[in-house]
DNA sequence: ACGAGGATGTTAATGTCGTCAACATGAGTG
DNA sequence: CACTCATGTTGACGACATTAACATCCTCGT
């Protein structure tokens, strides 16, 4: 029950997290407040502090769960593929998706801490050089090069197109492109007609 | 003359540029505290609002220093190389070690500004569309895209090199590389053999 | 049932910050 | 030599991050 003035929030960390990603869309990292936050959910200023150490610890989580879904994004692409080609296009595609669609998550994720060990490990991240060494070795990509090229390339490329994309870059000299056109450029240099 | 307290600093624009790269390097973008800036400067707090309205102009500015130094390179390497495919590879590789030798000025010009329009127009970026293009005209990049998309594709691939490289996201994964061989992965699977 | 104690919130305080208004200085110009 | 505009200073304000000391209440062992 409990309807009136609940002395204890009941799910602060969560409440923080969801409203903590909603106010970081509205605001970008650098002017997100803590105090903001917490007048936002319904709290003091120093209720935070019972859940993260830190500012910083809080985005970190909520970075965190951008990696979660972002590896879950990148799962399902290369699972729903069929053949291995397919799979290296389908991260591709899953990639800039997510870069477009959660935006917030993205740039939180990729921000580079100077302090601390800079942002968390991003396990998600061997999946792509997985799909790349599964693609190459099924003969689908170019073997001219060893996988991790290949891998380094085409993430690269691909991590690029995302943030050029979405800060403007490409727009603001006139390369804007549709993302489907966009997975074409990035993985067609590296594919070789498939073997039957 | 003048050895004493001077009441005006004298050229303190430009000290508060030089002193906030420097400033910049050590905190990062987000730390940086023009009031600190001020005391290592050796005035008031409110002295740079006479040359910059804001803080965020202030970086801006310092972005802006480091545009120039950019385009100045990228311009030597195109002006540089002796032929078109050559200048292509001299501009990621200048794009490279710009990246890694001037980290301070790289980060500060990328970082997206959200209120304002992010970031001012870089127009050290048609640099390299026109080498892109020149080098296609001349035959030394694989013409089954057109121009812009094979644009694109280099710039999103160096430029999200840069960025993986500097933020440590190569190495998390094993997959760091000296700069060399990058330029290589990313700008091979783009040539073809030049006609002669 | 109950009472102790830890988890979770609150209040109050500290020091820093960005920014502004009001005032001071001083270099150059008529 | 007086004016004036550019450049600095002082002092103040409100917001912020963070911490210490105190309050509440949920849970669990008895």
């Amino acid at each position: 029950m409990s309807e009136k003035t609940a002395y204890h929030h009941g799910a602060l960390r969560e409440a923080l997290l969801q409203e903590g990603h909603d106010l970081l869309a509205e605001t970008g990292p650098e002017q997100f407040s803590l105090n903001a936050l917490a007048r936002r959910v319904g709290v003091s200023p120093a209720a935070p502090y019972r859940h993260f150490t830190d500012r910083n610890h809080l985005i970190d989580a909520i970075a965190d769960a951008g990696y979660e879904l972002f590896g879950a994004a990148l799962g399902d692409a290369v699972r729903k593929a069929s053949d291995p080609g397919d799979a290296v296009r389908g991260i591709v595609r899953a990639y800039l998706s997510f870069a477009a669609t959660h935006a917030t998550y993205f740039s939180v994720m990729f921000r580079d801490r100077q302090d601390r060990p800079n942002a968390v490990g991003p396990p998600s991240f061997t999946t792509f050089a997985d799909a790349i060494t599964a693609a190459q070795r099924s003969g689908h990509l170019n073997p001219h090069d060893d996988a991790a090229g290949i891998a380094r390339a085409i993430w690269a490329g691909v991590h690029g197109a995302a943030v050029l994309t979405s800060t403007g870059g490409f727009a603001k000299v006139g390369l804007a492109a549709p993302q489907e056109q966009l997975v074409e450029e990035l993985v067609s240099p590296h594919l070789r007609t498939p073997p039957d």
